[in-house]
DNA sequence: TGTATCGGATACACCGGTGTATCGAAAGTT
DNA sequence: AACTTTCGATACACCGGTGTATCCGATACA
C-alpha cells in the first residue's frame, strides 16, 4: 500500500517503462528549448524519441505535466552537479589557483567562478529551456511557486560556493552571497544569451568571453 | 512613386485605418504579454479590441509581423520616455536630491536609478513582453539582430543617464557605462520577475522593495 | 513452450484556429 | 445626393494537432 513497499515488490516500474520515459524526456527538453512549449506538439517530441504519439499518451497525461516533470529533473541534475562540486571545491580551487602563492587579485578568480557557471551540459539547450519555464512561472502563480523554491535552493548552493572561492582567493564581497549569487547568475545569463543571439559557429566561447568581460569588471568591484 | 509623395498626397493611411491598427496593436500586446505569441490567438486579439478577424486579415498578414510592428513601437516609446527624462534629467536630480548639500552618501543613488527603470507604464505586462520577444530573438536571428540593436541603444541611453546620475551624487562607476546599465537593468528586472511570482496585488511595489534591497548592496560596491 | 499481461502502434473522430473569398455599410469624392 | 472606394464583417473550406479506443507484438512468468 505505501510506496515505499510498492517500490521494493515490484521494480517500482518496468525497467523497460522507465527507459522510454526517459527518452521522451530527452526529446522532450530538446524539443522544448528549440521551439518552446506550445509550438511542441507531442507527435514532434515522440518523433524524436522513435516512438509513436502511443508511447507518449501511455506514459503523460498532457504535454504539462512532462514539461513539468522536466522542469524538476533538470534542476535536480543542476543541483547535484553544484553539490558535486562543492565537495570537489578544495581539489578545484588549488588546481585553478595553484601556481601563486598567497594572496590572489581579482583577474584569478574570474575562471573559478566561469567553471561553475559552465558546468552545464549544452548551456545554450538549457537557457533555452529555463527562459521558457521562467514565463511560464510569471503566468501561472503554482509553477511561480515552484520556480521560486527550486531558484532559492540553487542560488544558496551556488552562493556558498562562490563565497568559499572569494574566501580563497583572499576576497571577501560584501553582498550576501545569495545576492552576490544572483548578481552573477543574471550576468552569465545575460553574455550566453547575447552570445545566442549574435549566432557563429560556437556560443558557448562566445558567451564565455563575454561574461568574462563583464565579470572581471564587476569582481573589481564586488569585493575587497 | 515615392513614399514622401504617396505619403503627402493621401493621409498616407486613412486616419479611420490608423485608428484601427493602433486599437489592434494595444490589443495585441496584451494578450501577447498574458498568454504569450503561440497561445495569443488572432481571435483573442480583434476580441479584445471589438473587432473581428476581419479586420486583422485587412491589417496585418500575420500574428509574427503584429508582434515585430509591437516590439519596434514598445522600444520606441520606451527609447522616448528615456530620452524625455535625460532632458530633464537636472531638472529632476536636485528634487530628489535637492535636500542634502554637497556629497551624497549611496543611499540617496537608490531612489534615482529606481525611479528611471520604473517609469514604463504596466511594468508586468512589459516584461512578459520583452520575455517573450527575448526568447523569440535567441530562436530566430532575425529578431536576434534586430534584439541586440535595439537593446544596445537603450543600454546606452541609459547608461549615460546613470552615469550623470552618479556623477551628481558624487559617485565614479567603475563600471563602464553600458555595462552599468546593464547590471542595473538585470538586476531590476529579476526583482521585477520574483515580485511577479510572488503575486499578490501590488506587484510593482513589491518589485521596487526588493530591487531597493538588492540595489542598495550593489551601488555601493559599484562605485568608489 | 504456452499463456497472460503490459506497452506501444494504429486508426479515427473531433475541435480549434487559419486564411480566403465575398458582401455590405460607412466614409470620401464630385 | 449619387457614385465610388475603402474597410471591416461574415461564411466557408481546410488543416494540424489532440485524445481515445482498439489492436498487436514483445516480454515475463508458469
Amino acid at each position: 500500500m505505501s510506496t515505499t513497499t510498492e517500490a521494493e515488490n515490484k521494480p517500482a516500474e518496468s525497467a523497460r517503462r522507465q527507459k522510454t520515459r526517459e527518452r521522451l524526456m530527452d526529446a522532450a527538453f530538446e524539443v522544448f528549448s528549440e521551439v518552446g512549449i506550445h509550438a511542441a506538439t507531442v507527435e514532434m517530441i515522440t518523433e524524436r524519441a522513435d516512438f509513436t504519439r502511443g508511447a507518449f499518451y501511455s506514459n503523460f497525461d498532457t504535454k504539462e505535466e512532462l514539461f513539468l516533470a522536466l522542469a524538476e529533473r533538470g534542476n535536480n541534475e543542476r543541483l547535484a552537479l553544484l553539490r558535486g562540486s562543492v565537495a570537489n571545491i578544495d581539489l578545484i580551487m588549488p588546481t585553478l589557483v595553484g601556481s601563486t602563492e598567497g594572496k590572489l587579485s581579482a583577474t584569478e578568480l574570474g575562471p573559478i567562478v566561469a567553471s561553475f557557471l559552465e558546468q552545464q551540459g549544452d548551456n545554450r539547450l538549457w537557457l533555452l529551456f529555463q527562459s521558457e519555464l521562467r514565463l511560464l512561472a510569471m503566468r501561472d502563480s503554482e509553477v511561480g511557486k515552484l520556480y521560486l523554491e527550486q531558484k532559492n535552493a540553487a542560488d544558496k548552493e551556488f552562493g556558498s560556493i562562490i563565497s568559499a572561492a572569494f574566501d580563497a582567493v583572499g576576497l571577501t564581497p560584501a553582498l550576501n552571497s545569495v545576492e552576490l549569487a544572483n548578481v552573477l547568475m543574471n550576468t552569465y545569463e545575460s553574455a550566453l544569451q547575447e552570445a545566442i543571439m549574435r549566432g557563429g559557429n560556437s556560443v558557448q566561447e562566445a558567451a564565455h568571453q563575454l561574461f568574462m568581460q563583464r565579470l572581471l569588471g564587476l569582481i573589481g568591484q564586488l569585493a575587497s
